[in-house]
DNA sequence: TTGAAAGCGCTAACAA
DNA sequence: TTGTTAGCGCTTTCAA
């Protein structure tokens, strides 16, 4: 494979020629740039990323931080930061976490090995220590769908969404309503959850405990799965009569499940008992699941947008922006 | 950030003993060992990335190029990618190919910018050229999904698949039997086609053009879409009377829109037509669509050992290894 | 406008 | 067992 020592000599120049050739310098003659280009051409000489790296003190490669990923959450979101990644001609470096709290060692990882100019975080808290030295440093990083005071944050609105999610079973006529959320030290399942305590709330109904599954409570995964949903909902309906009339379901995939649950219990939806999820994942459309639309190619295309300006430019303002969500009514709650 | 001669200065030491103390070599003491390890936490050392590199000639990352990814077939296939290569302690570099015929350029970039030190390449065709290329410098390519005879690779029976497919519902009865086809420039949807041509030809039934529909004919996508699947299948049923009794399609995100197209005509499935998809995603499940299944977790898991195995001894024959796939009868063809 | 040379941060061969 | 030094392949001063 040729170098940039095979370059020079063939063009007859030196080494600090056929750089300037290659990236655009106006310190060379077009003459001899022809030449080395011509080099460059004849021996397919393509810089060395790594050697170019070094010197440079830039890898044009962005870290992607995120769970290891099921389900189109993260397909959207990663067609987004994609799209923006391609027109930047970044590309991209993905540490996908296995478990939940090692997300900080991929951290440290990716601040001290160099080997990207930036890092997105996705759906995963930044512990206390990790986010000092980010910030300290002034290491490029932006969190999408999670947040953190000192570091710029793209987020959708989980919280209204929730809210607006639940207010909807509400004006339907439901007055018992039940809630099946993730683990609450995933950040959206925990503000989603505020949102529909403050529904209830606002509506003058109580929050009744019982009427709360939390899927895989003690579990490894964090609940945001199919099987999770199904169990959750049979707990929920062995409530018989007292059990709620309409659900509002953390996730789509969850509530995927949690369909099925009901079905087979022989239960109808939306009749017997109403459901609406969140996400707005391809699949809920086929379920004819009522659910929370949220802009996830947008907002991966924006965190990406962001961290190449912060890139370019370390010392901007910490910002955060958040996404609205948008009420997709289906079947499943009858609206 | 540290680096290592601050490591050196501070465990009182030269450089390659830290380097020594880090790599487990047998060539230091226990004592300075402990030292040099003691200063290296002090400081947080980590190597970088980018210099280890270039001196060892070895990365330990690996990349992969494939269609920009949309629906499960990749998704799955990613997580058993990453699976294996987490135990093998590799960072993944992905390449995504929004433009067919693309797939190239990466290929020449992975092989010149020496940034991983091997690829796999899936579901795109390797050009002659490439090919050659990667065979010369004998630089670790795995092809998954496709398919060439200088190069290790790992595939689905698509042909026998198709083939099985397409007996499945000969056996149900149906003479006249549709295809819905993706590009034919994709080799699974051409080996899809010879497939089912074989079954109608061993059960002698005629091969009627008018019964196949290529997904996107002439267009910039690949086929394999939801829309295009629906449009497809217009076009097939507008055949009226004479249209197909059963169609067998080439993947199942096609099989959705196909199906959803079946409906709204107000036709039945299986009842006036009976479809049978390929893939085996999980949407598969809830539309009850017969579907031939591939175990894609599998196919990435032991694509990345075959790579990795290549990584470390560079001169292995070139084998190729092809799944089997399993019918899977769900309603959808009243099977 | 050009060439020479000093890094970038590491590994590995070579001496000591 | 250890320190020194020559690369790895590039960018970027600094002179010329």
């Amino acid at each position: 494979m040729a170098t940039i020592y095979d370059v020079a000599r063939r063009a007859g120049v030196g080494i600090g020629t056929v750089s300037r050739a290659i990236n655009n310098s106006p310190r060379i003659s077009p003459a001899t740039k022809d030449r080395v280009l011509a080099a460059v051409r004849e021996l397919r000489y393509q810089p060395h990323a790594l050697a170019q790296g070094l010197a440079r003190k830039r890898t044009n490669m962005i870290g992607i931080i995120l769970p290891v990923f099921t389900g189109y959450f993260y397909l959207e979101l990663l067609k987004g930061i994609q799209y923006a990644l391609s027109r930047h001609k970044l590309d991209l470096l993905l540490y996908s976490v296995d478990q939940t709290g090692k997300a900080d060692a991929f951290l440290s990882r990716v601040l001290h090995e160099k080997r990207v100019d930036g890092v997105l975080l996705i759906s995963l808290q930044i512990s206390e220590t990790s986010a000092s030295s980010f910030k300290q440093t002034g290491f490029p990083i932006v969190l999408v769908d999670s947040h953190c005071e000192d570091i710029d944050s793209f987020t959708v609105e989980n919280r209204n969404g929730a809210y607006q999610a639940t207010r909807h079973l509400i004006s339907l006529g439901h007055r018992r309503i039940g809630m099946i959320d993730a683990q609450l030290r995933s950040v959206p399942a925990k503000i989603r959850l505020d949102g529909y305590r403050q529904a209830l709330h606002d509506a003058g109904l109580a929050f009744d405990p019982r009427c709360l599954v939390i899927s895989d409570e003690d579990g490894e995964k964090d609940g945001f799965n199919r099987e999770s949903g199904y169990h959750s909902m049979l707990k929920l309906l062995s409530m018989k009569e007292n059990r709620p009339t309409a659900v509002f379901i953390s996730s789509d995939i969850q509530a995927a499940g949690a369909m099925q649950a009901v079905r087979e219990t022989g239960l109808r939806i939306p009749q017997d008992i109403a459901l609406i999820g969140f996400d707005d994942i391809e699949l809920a459309e086929y379920l004819g699941l009522s659910t929370m639309h949220q802009p996830l190619f947008e907002m991966g295309k924006q965190a990406v947008e962001r961290l190449t300006a912060r890139i370019e430019e370390t010392d901007l303002e910490v910002m955060h922006r958040s996404f609205c969500t948008r009420l997709v009514v289906r079947s499943s709650c009858g609206g």
